[in-house]
DNA sequence: GCGTGTGAAACAATTCACAGCG
DNA sequence: CGCTGTGAATTGTTTCACACGC
């Protein structure tokens, strides 16, 4: 129950546990050990032990842990036991295929409106949702009840785009531009940037 | 100089130091201090000056580090000053966005080849690269020295598809699959799981 | 004075190792 | 016996605080 005192790497490496534990009860597994969640994810089982026992005590001394029990537990942990509404905003390439990634729905996040300040784009159609000019961004937000929204824009529209996502009242963005955003501390920023993924992969080649 | 002994957390950091530096330098600042840097990037001004430390003095005492120095400092530590050959493997809507994200060109990260398994597919072009069958990537990787191969293929592919990039001689891999690969320690692999971020989003809200 | 670079100190995360229970 | 949950020990990371040089 979102206890404060939780390392955000803990937090972090809880999405990994449980799609691993959705691809084994997919495949009929009924239980699992710490053991073999750590060949699975490349983490200690001891690592794993310690990160569950921050939430409760999910196992089962002797056997290990129920797949579904700790997969439905660590779903209501991280929230994804509801659905979760969200704005895309640019609809170039990238916000295309975002649009398309089936794998949101999935997990219960939902893109409910597209959004782009290009003339040509409005109006058109994505997947069966129509982009929108940005100045029904606002409006959206708070109808829609809007909890996060998805930045696919150019660096230099990044950081206004997102003041006013945060001004209609978002609370979280998914970054896919490639620039820091200076937003309030109460927002929740995360980064999507390969560049920076390859960077740390060519360091070690 | 890549001393063995720098923990990949410094490492990762690299690239968003690299990202401000390039931001300040393209603005015509020649300055900065590590305090300065740690209110764009988000870090503590020690903890920027012990990351650097490690590589090297690059700073000037009283005065702070020179942009254009230490930028060009970190291209060279994060092996960014050369180019870097990757193959596309999957060409859905995600391939077609990374075949056309200028962003990789301007940090040398070259995608010479896109394949796909899809015959419909097999022979269009995107931005100027035709779709090859699977049967040539290995020919391709070996002739055109690819160095990464970047994945973005549907889960239940990724792992075989990882297996034959890696066989070819591939050393690192970008994995856009949400599913952990299993492939030999010597293999640098990298994920982005947008679902991975959201979790770690929602858990906060 | 200002800001780097760095020992030393503080804090955080991981691993060890074992009691306890099924 | 096997495996969890967790104090204690270890290892890793960040911050403090200051000598030094511009």
């Amino acid at each position: 129950m979102a206890q404060a005192q939780v390392p955000d790497v803990v937090v972090r490496r809880l999405p990994l546990y449980l799609r691993t534990l959705t691809y084994m009860e997919d495949r009929g597994q009924e239980v699992v050990s710490s053991t073999e969640l750590g060949e699975w994810t490349g983490f200690s089982p001891a690592q794993i032990r310690r990160d569950l026992s921050y939430f409760g005590e999910f196992g089962k001394q002797g056997l290990g842990y129920p797949v579904r029990y700790l997969r439905e537990q660590l779903e209501s942990i991280l929230h994804v036991d509801q659905q979760w509404h969200l704005v895309l905003i640019g609809a170039g390439a990238l916000g295309h295929a975002l649009v398309k990634y089936h794998t949101f729905r999935r997990w219960n996040y939902h893109i409910e409106a597209v959004f782009d300040n290009d003339p040509e784009k409005i109006g058109q159609a994505i997947d069966g949702l129509t982009i929108q000019p940005m100045s029904e961004l606002a409006r959206t937000i708070k109808e829609k009840h809007i909890d996060i929204a998805i930045l696919a824009v150019p660096a230099e529209h990044a950081q206004e785009v997102g003041e006013q996502a945060v001004a209609a009242g978002v609370r979280a963005i998914l970054n896919y531009a490639p620039i820091n955003l200076a937003l309030p501390p109460e927002v929740h920023v995360s980064h999507i940037d390969p560049v920076v993924n390859l960077q740390s992969i060519t360091y070690y080649l």
